[in-house]
DNA sequence: CGCATATACTTTACGCGTAAACTATCGCTG
DNA sequence: CAGCGATAGTTTACGCGTAAAGTATATGCG
């Protein structure tokens, strides 16, 4: 590289990154944690953290109730985390827990209809939110941006 | 889109993306997470958590003790966060707190001779799993990922 | 000098991620 | 039907992120 990088200045980085896998492993996580935290932001005006509204969109697209553990493998995470998700939407009114009868191991989750309503209030400040926050690059940008990341997962996990 | 993309399939999501943005960011979203849990796994064989490490390298590289929020200001992060931080890497004898004479407010933060000899442990297997991680991507692909990144940052806080 | 404001950090409260251990139920096998 | 392993979910312990409030020290201003 001829000058620093952006990111260099960013974080005030006086030593080159080692490799052009380390500077786009960075850049991944500096931008991927600037857009969470303005996520967490917009969502929280609603009473919701990013993962709950996550819950909820899972719940709605699917039209029915859902096993946790199927909730917790479209999310991007693991299992245990999910429990104490689904406590405090339950606690919030947005969710109800059902035990299965056919498999009382299963326990059912459904959205309920204030959530519903909570969410058709979200879906237009959120296209916008997304605008907003990538808007700025081109159909071709996005669509590349997004095939480098797909190529980024196939090997290792995705 | 003619067909689902691959990021659809992967969370079983049933409709489209409403939007290159989202469906960006998404992606985003979902590859920073695997690459934070294969980075975290690697860190912890060594002990420390990719945050602990993060501080240890900022003050390696300044190669003097820095203050508290200096060390924050540099991480992609928020300042209460490093109190408990730096508590944490104290009581594993990894740096050490000195109170500034002059402002007396300030805490300057110390690498330790222990630390230096565990991140030059690390050092070497750290290149080889970035490789790991983003090696399949030739060159151009991750200068253009990279670049990609920087501009999706450049409206919002970056 | 004395007090208000700013600065550097810490503390607290809370949500969520990880891993590991535990509980309950199911299904299979003898 | 007794027992064993698998499966679904919960609990616990810990680290770290956020926000908001608190403490200690410094600084500027009348």
């Amino acid at each position: 590289m001829a000058t620093d990088s952006k990111l260099q200045q960013e974080i005030k980085k006086r030593t080159p990154f080692h490799s052009p896998e380390q500077e786009a492993y960075l850049n991944l996580m500096r931008t991927s944690d600037l857009l969470q935290n303005q996520m967490g932001r917009f969502f929280r005006e609603y009473g919701l953290t990013a993962s709950q509204y996550n819950v909820l969109r899972i719940l709605r697209g699917e039209g029915q109730p859902l096993p946790s553990l199927e909730i917790a493998e479209r999310m991007i995470q693991v299992v245990p985390a999910i429990t104490g998700l689904i406590d405090r939407l339950e606690k919030q009114g947005l969710v109800e827990r059902r035990r299965c009868e056919n498999d009382r191991r299963v326990v059912f989750v459904e959205i309920t209809p204030q959530a519903i309503k909570l969410l058709a209030k979200i879906d237009k400040p959120l296209e916008d939110m997304h605008k907003h926050m990538l808007g700025h690059l081109n159909r071709g940008e996005l669509k590349q941006l997004s095939s480098l990341l797909e190529k980024a997962r196939t090997l290792d996990g995705g």
